[in-house]
DNA sequence: GATGCGTGTTTTTTT
DNA sequence: AACACGCATC
C-alpha cells in the first residue's frame, strides 16, 4: 500500500471512492445522497479539512450547518484531530445557533437590541396567552399551543398569513383572528426584546434579504457552505442557504430521504429532491455502502422502508457479516416489557457489552417511565436523554429568568416569572399598577420599577417593588464585573431562593436543590464562565442546547430516548420498544404521507444498530389514564419475516399478518410467523347505563359523530371514555354521552 | 395574598 | 395520570 506522502493524502487515505469525490470536488453545488451508516460525517469532516488544507480557505470562511449542537461539537472534535486549532475558527452549528450568533451583530436591523433573550416554547406560550387575553379572545378557542404551531408553520413554510386566513373552509373568522394574534404576538415579543425559535431563522432571513450590504458581506465571507441532514431542512432554511451563498453556489448538502422525520416541523424532503433545480449544475453523488450494521439489520430495515411510495429507489449494501436475526418479544404490559428489556440488558452486560453501547428507543417520551422505574429498581445505570429537559425544570427556569432579566431588562416574561419568587409581597394588584406605569412611559416592567426606585416619594404598593429592583440593580453591577458562576450563586443566595427551598422540607425541595446545584456546576463548566461579560454567551448557549447535546456519552449508562432523539447516533444494540399499532405508527399518523414518515422513523430506529436489534410490544398499555389493548405494529408484519426470530411460539398464521391482510397491504413473503395473536383480555368492567365502557367499542356522540373507544376510566360516578372519532379528534368524554353504534 | 380544591384539558415527535 | 387554571376560602 502506498504511504500518504502529504497532509492532503492523509486526509484522503481512509476514504472510499465516492467519499473521496465528495471531499475533492469543491467548485459547484453538490448533493450527497448518503444512506444510513455510509460514513457521511467522515466525508463531511474530511471535506472541511481538505478545504482548509488544500484550498487554503480560512476557517471562518466556512459555514457548516448541522442538525444538533452535539453533531457540531463532535465534528469540531474530529476536525481538531485533523487540522488542529484551526477547527475552532469555523462557523459551525445548527441553523438556530448560527442565526442567533449572527443576529447579535445585526439586531438593530431586525428591530432588536443585541442583548435579546431567546424564548423557549414555554415562554412563547406565556406571551401568546397574554396576547389572546389582551385581544379579548376566548382562551379555549384560541389555545396557545395550536396558535404557536400555526404561527411557526406559516413562517417555516414562508406562507403569507393573509392568504392562509383567506383559505376556503375557514370563513368563521378563526383564522383572521389568529392572524391578528400573530401580529400582536410578534410585536409584544419585540417589545420584550425576546425572540422565539422561529424568529431566529425568520429575522435572519429578513435581514439578509432586505439589506444588500449584509447579504454581500456574507456572500463574500462564506466561501463554502456545508449542510448536514438536508432532508430535514424547511423552507426558511433553504432560503437562508441561498441568501448566504449568493451567486457563488459553493455548497455541499448531505442527506437521506429515507431518514426524513421532521415533516411535522415543516421539513421538506423536496429541498433535497429538488436540489438540482434550486442549485443548477449540482453534482449528485450517492453513498450506498453501509459500514455500520450487519446484513440482517440492513435487510430487515430495507424490507420495511421499501414499502414507502415517496422515496428514491435505492438499496444499501454492506461488506459486514450477516449477524444475528432481529429478535421480537411480546410482553403483557409496559411493566413486563421493561422487565424483559432489563433482563436482556443484564444478559448482554454479562457478555461484556458496555451499557453505553446499548440504547432503548420509544416513540413517545411518556414511555420512558416504566423503563426508568424498573432500571432504577434493578440498579441498571441509565440516563433519560430528552424528555423533560433539564433547562425546562421550573427551578432551573427560575434561576435562568433571574439571569435573563439582569441581561435584558425589557424581558417582561422573565420579570413576571420571578419578581415575586420568593414572595416579596408583590401580588397581582401591585403588578397591575406597575404595568400601568410601564404603559405610561412606554417601557418594560423592570424599567418602570427603576423609575419607582428613583422616585423621591412613592405610594405604599411601590415599596416592595423598589426594594426588589434595588437588589437587582446591585446584581447588575455584579454581572458586569464578575463571571456567571459567581453571579448565579450570589443571586440564588441573596434572593432568598435557596433559603426558601431549604426551609421547605419536602422531598421535592431536595431534588430542586440538587438541580440548582447541578446548574451551578454546569455553569462553572461552561467555557469562560468566570470571565466578566460571559453572561450573554452563556444565556444563548442554554437557550439552544438540548438534552442530547448535554448527554455525556463517556459515562457507562444505558441511554433511554425517543427515536427522534436517536437520529444521527449509533449503538451496538438497539431495543426498539412499544411496537404497537397506535403508538408506532402513532395513531395520529396512520395513513398517507404521515404513515410514511412513521415508517421512516422506524427505519431510523433500526439503522442505529450495529450488531443487534430487539423489538418488543406490549399487549396492554396504560394510556390516557386507562388500559388500551393495541395490536402489534404493522411494521412488524411488513418486515422480512425471515430476518426475525420470535421468542413466542409461532401460530399457523401470525396475528400481525392478519392485521396486514385486514389493512389490504400485501402479505410479506413466505416467512416465519411473527407472534401469537395477543389475547384480547376483557378490560376491567366499567359500569355505564348505555353499555359503553370497553376499549374497542364503536360509539356515537352527539357532537363528534362516530368513533372508537380507546380507553375507559371508572374514577368518577360516570366512567370517562377516551374516544378517537372518525373525524380524527381524540376526546375524553363521559360514558353517558355516548351510545353504542 | 397565599393555599387548596375541583374542573377541564392533554400526549407526539423538537430547534 | 398529570397538569394548569379558576374559583373559593383563610
Amino acid at each position: 500500500m502506498e504511504r500518504p506522502v502529504s497532509f492532503v493524502d492523509a486526509i484522503l487515505a481512509p476514504l472510499n471512492d465516492v467519499q473521496r469525490e465528495v471531499v475533492t470536488c469543491c467548485d459547484g453545488p453538490m448533493l450527497v445522497l448518503a444512506g444510513a451508516g455510509s460514513g457521511k460525517t467522515r466525508a463531511v469532516t474530511h471535506k472541511i479539512a481538505y478545504l482548509l488544507a488544500q484550498r487554503r480557505i480560512m476557517p471562518y470562511r466556512v459555514l457548516a450547518v448541522t442538525f444538533t449542537n452535539k453533531a457540531a461539537g463532535e465534528m469540531r472534535n474530529r476536525l481538531r484531530s485533523l487540522v488542529g486549532p484551526a477547527a475552532d475558527g469555523l462557523e459551525m452549528g445548527t441553523f438556530h445557533s448560527v442565526c442567533a450568533r449572527l443576529l447579535r451583530k445585526h439586531a438593530d436591523l431586525a428591530g432588536y437590541k443585541s442583548s435579546f433573550t431567546i424564548y423557549d416554547d414555554d415562554d412563547a406560550q406565556t406571551v401568546m396567552r397574554r396576547v389572546v387575553k389582551e385581544l379579548g379572545l376566548d382562551p379555549k378557542k384560541f389555545a396557545p399551543r395550536p396558535l404557536l404551531a400555526a404561527h411557526e408553520g406559516l413562517r417555516n413554510s414562508l406562507t403569507d398569513p393573509g392568504l392562509w386566513a383567506a383559505e376556503t373552509g375557514y370563513r368563521d373568522g378563526f383564522r383572521s383572528h389568529a392572524v391578528r394574534v400573530f401580529e400582536r404576538y410578534d410585536a409584544v415579543k419585540r417589545g420584550y426584546n425576546g425572540m422565539d425559535f422561529s424568529d431566529l431563522l425568520h429575522l435572519m432571513m429578513r435581514v439578509l434579504s432586505e439589506h444588500a450590504e449584509v447579504r454581500t458581506h456574507y456572500n463574500e465571507r462564506f466561501e463554502y457552505v456545508l449542510v448536514d441532514e438536508m432532508q430535514d431542512t424547511n423552507h426558511v432554511q433553504l432560503e437562508l442557504l441561498r441568501l448566504f451563498l449568493g451567486p457563488h453556489m459553493r455548497i455541499c448538502a448531505v442527506g437521506d430521504d429515507d431518514q426524513s422525520i421532521y415533516g411535522w416541523r415543516g421539513a421538506r424532503v423536496e429541498n433535497m429532491l429538488e436540489f438540482g433545480r434550486t442549485f443548477p449544475g449540482a453534482r449528485i453523488l450517492r453513498m450506498e455502502q453501509n459500514y455500520r450494521s450487519t446484513r440482517t439489520i440492513l435487510e430487515a430495515a430495507h424490507s420495511v422502508i421499501c414499502r414507502n411510495r415517496a422515496r428514491h429507489e435505492k438499496k444499501l449494501w454492506t461488506g459486514n457479516e450477516e449477524g444475528e436475526p432481529v429478535e421480537l418479544f411480546e410482553a403483557d404490559s409496559e411493566g413486563d416489557e421493561a422487565r424483559r428489556v432489563a433482563e436482556r440488558v443484564q444478559a448482554l452486560v454479562r457478555e461484556g457489552v458496555p451499557l453505553r453501547q446499548m440504547a432503548v428507543f420509544f416513540r413517545t417520551n411518556a414511555q420512558s417511565r416504566s423503563f426508568e422505574e424498573l432500571f432504577g429498581k434493578r440498579k441498571i445505570a441509565h440516563v433519560v436523554v430528552g424528555g423533560i429537559r433539564f433547562y425546562e425544570r421550573a427551578e432551573v427556569k427560575d434561576a435562568l429568568a433571574y439571569l435573563r432579566l439582569l441581561h435584558n431588562p425589557k424581558d417582561d416574561v422573565s420579570f413576571q416569572r420571578i419578581i415575586n419568587v420568593p414572595a416579596r409581597g408583590i401580588g397581582d394588584v401591585s403588578l397591575q399598577k406597575l404595568g400601568a406605569v410601564a404603559g405610561e412611559h412606554g417601557c418594560s416592567l423592570y424599567e418602570a420599577g427603576q423609575l419607582l426606585l428613583a422616585a423621591t416619594e412613592r405610594e405604599r404598593w411601590a415599596n416592595p417593588i423598589a426594594e426588589a429592583v434595588k437588589l437587582f440593580e446591585r446584581w447588575r453591577g455584579l454581572a458586569a464585573a464578575t463571571g456567571v458562576d459567581v453571579l448565579v450563586k450570589t443571586v440564588l443566595e441573596e434572593s432568598g431562593y435557596m433559603g426558601r427551598l431549604e426551609g421547605l422540607d419536602a422531598v421535592e425541595a431536595e431534588s430542586r436543590i440538587q438541580n440548582l446545584d447541578q446548574l451551578v456546576g454546569s455553569i462553572a463548566e461552561f467555557e469562560g464562565s468566570s470571565e466578566p461579560g460571559s453572561l450573554e454567551r452563556y444565556l444563548e448557549h442554554v437557550s439552544l442546547i438540548t438534552d442530547v447535546d448535554l448527554w455525556k456519552t463517556e459515562r457507562d449508562r444505558v441511554p433511554l430516548m425517543t427515536v427522534h432523539a436517536a437520529k444521527g447516533l449509533e449503538f451496538d444494540v438497539v431495543f426498539a420498544t412499544g411496537m404497537e399499532d397506535d403508538l408506532f405508527p402513532h395513531e395520529n399518523h396512520s395513513d398517507g404521507d404521515e404513515l410514511e414518515e412513521e415508517r421512516r422513523l422506524f427505519y431510523v430506529a433500526l439503522t442505529r444498530a450495529r450488531k443487534r436489534v430487539f423489538l418488543s410490544y406490549a399487549r396492554s398499555r396504560m394510556r390516557y389514564g386507562g388500559h388500551t389493548y393495541p395490536p402489534p405494529s404493522r411494521f412488524l408484519a411488513e418486515m422480512d419475516q425471515g430476518r426475525i426470530r420470535s421468542q413466542t411460539v409461532p401460530p399457523r398464521r401470525s396475528f400481525t399478518q392478519a392485521v396486514l391482510v385486514r389493512r389490504g397491504v400485501g402479505l410479506p413473503g413466505p416467512g416465519q410467523a411473527v407472534a401469537d395473536p395477543p389475547v384480547q383480555r376483557a378490560a376491567p368492567p366499567v359500569a355505564a347505563a348505555s353499555g359503553v365502557g370497553k376499549a374497542g367499542q364503536r360509539v356515537v356522540h352527539a357532537r363528534h359523530g362516530s368513533g372508537v373507544v380507546l380507553a375507559c376510566v371508572a374514577q368518577a360516578a360516570v366512567p370517562l371514555c377516551v374516544v378517537k372519532f372518525d373525524t380524527g379528534v381524540l376526546v375524553t368524554v363521559k360514558a353517558d354521552t355516548l351510545t353504542l353504534a
